[in-house]
DNA sequence: CTGTTAGCGCTTTCAT
DNA sequence: ATGAAAGCGCTAACAG
């Protein structure tokens, strides 16, 4: 039933203002040892505790920083948020998640509420890019609220971003596939209007080009992060006139979607068929299929993004520094895309 | 480059005073129509923007509730976050997160960081019991600041908890095992301080109880969650005079180690080795060899919880309900328990 | 129906 | 080195 201790009741106790007190309390240098070390002793023993919201009024600062994902139950997402939350924690900021599960309509509320709650930066992964929103970030920047964005960027002036070179992803991916002396390379796309599955198509499609394998059109299927997506992407490839011999998937999830529906079929990974992933999800290792996938250092982009947040933080709003941070994929190459025979 | 428009200015520009425009803003029932709807109109023309963090000062309430985890990236926890955030979202909560990394000093200083934070509420999953960190407790409890505990709980009187009844988990659990035809039943348990693994190895003990088959100490093996720990585990079992033909893992990770290691042995599950293990991780299914695993209901969980909070907050603080939701388990059937011969 | 006033808890000029 | 007073933006009790 501890009542609520402010700076004016320790105060009240020493006979002297609150403004001394807060000077104390705020080691500011104008003030005497002994009443410091006075103020700092009755403050404890009445447990005195800093009340944040009034600090918050006062200073505008809310020392709470927001974090918008798709959604936060993928392991990479809550990776990256883990990094986040482990940098910033030192730094005394709180970490807000909203999750929009890809519904750009959300994004934008997600985008006023956390301006609405004052918080000093939001770092956030795209979930779609449409120009409904385009309000919401505007909204964003003319409050000078460092945006970072990671994963998935938006091409918005003045915005830093923590990427991973998804291109270079695609390509190793590829070349490894076609190292294995894989011929018909089919690939698995996301949705091409984001940044991340644009890149990793390009990626796909350069490797191919520079190993003298025609681009096939027909081998490149959209489809979702999922394992129907990825059984449904096996039935329509074997049905082509030369079905390919080998994928490489913007997902793990249609990875493995791919993987089993091959099997069901009696295909023979990765003797006849070749399979690679993207994001090194925990269970394309556990797999014993394990599968070969590219890692995109989550915790590494995670603890970045804050990284640059604490930058761009506290300078003055004059210089817009516009940082572009990007990791390097790192592919594991697993089971389902290593050839016994050679 | 806006200013912060305040309720102030908009009053200036009517000539009235600020405590009407504030009224209008909240529908007061006394406030002449045509002035709200002045008011509306000149607050949405000039961009206004309520300022949460003064509102957050007034009221003492800030709107944000304070999510402890061990850690974010584990499906589990990421899983229970994400029924928190959905269920509190329409309320106007935000979720702020804390890791503890399991460890105890972090758990103390989370809650205090939280409860500086002013958070309207605290959900949380404890790391450890031990008693260093009572004064934090009592802290909370002080302060009134609603506190749920949710899957990892602690016996505190007046505190509501969502948990699911691990016993039962670890009952029909272990029944499957023996319905198999399993005579040797083997244990990993985790930290049996923590009351889920005592429970869950209570229900397995039980189960034998109850099927006629003797409880042997030497086959539980404490161990922690890991994809290592599970293969040390068989490592040990093996070695046993009389070694056990199945596992109840109270950790999927655990689990999936033990199988990696029955395999390099050439031990056939689940004719001759059955395993069952708990959390239904994805990767269970995902697995050729899938796993049978108690599913915990995750977003259900986060969901209760939230509600459980929605509760208690508003109540006045002479009621002190204590609620304690228990879900049910669900066991998930898979390979690695289901022999073909019978 | 609306204005006046005070106060949430803290920091920060301006005096002294 | 310390006090007095204002103000961050909002709400609510009290008047009228």
């Amino acid at each position: 039933m501890s009542e609520k201790i402010t700076i004016y009741d320790i105060a009240k106790k020493l006979n002297i203002t609150a403004a001394t007190v807060s000077r104390a309390l705020n080691n500011n240098p104008k003030i005497k040892e002994s009443t410091r070390e006075l103020v700092l002793e009755t403050a404890a023993s009445m447990n005195y505790k800093q009340n944040k919201l009034a600090l918050a009024l006062k200073s505008g600062r809310s020392n709470n920083i927001g974090v918008i994902v798709p959604r936060i139950d993928s392991n990479f997402f809550a990776s990256v948020i883990r990094g986040i939350e482990e940098e910033l924690y030192p730094h005394g900021y709180q970490v807000i998640i909203c999750q929009t599960h890809e519904n750009p309509k959300r994004e934008s509320e997600n985008l006023y509420t956390l301006i609405d709650a004052q918080v000093d930066g939001i770092l956030m992964s795209v979930s779609g890019v449409n120009n409904e929103n385009d309000s919401a970030f505007r909204n964003v920047l003319e409050k000078n609220v460092p945006l970072i964005f990671f994963d998935r960027s938006k091409h918005i002036e003045g915005v830093s971003s923590v990427t991973i070179n998804d291109f270079k992803g695609g390509y190793i991916a590829t070349k490894q596939l076609i190292n294995q002396g894989c011929k018909n390379i089919a690939h698995l796309s996301g949705d091409q209007s984001l940044e991340i599955f644009k890149n990793r198509f390009l990626g796909y499609k350069q490797a191919l080009i520079d190993n003298g394998i025609e681009f096939n059109e027909k081998y490149v299927i959209q489809s979702k992060s999922s394992v129907e997506a990825g059984k449904e992407a096996i039935d329509i490839l074997l049905e082509l006139e030369t079905p390919p011999d080998a994928i490489f998937s913007s997902s793990d999830f249609a990875a493995l979607g791919a993987i089993q529906e091959l099997k069901e079929r009696n295909i023979n990974i990765p003797d006849d068929f070749c399979v690679a992933g993207f994001s090194n999800e925990p269970f394309t290792k556990f797999m014993e299929m394990s599968i070969t996938s590219v890692d995109q250092s989550p915790l590494e982009m995670g603890r970045m993004s804050a990284r640059v947040f604490l930058e761009q933080v506290d300078k003055t709003d004059t210089i817009k520094i516009e940082k572009k941070v990007v990791l390097a994929p790192e592919l594991h190459i697993r089971k389902s895309s290593t050839r016994t025979t050679s």
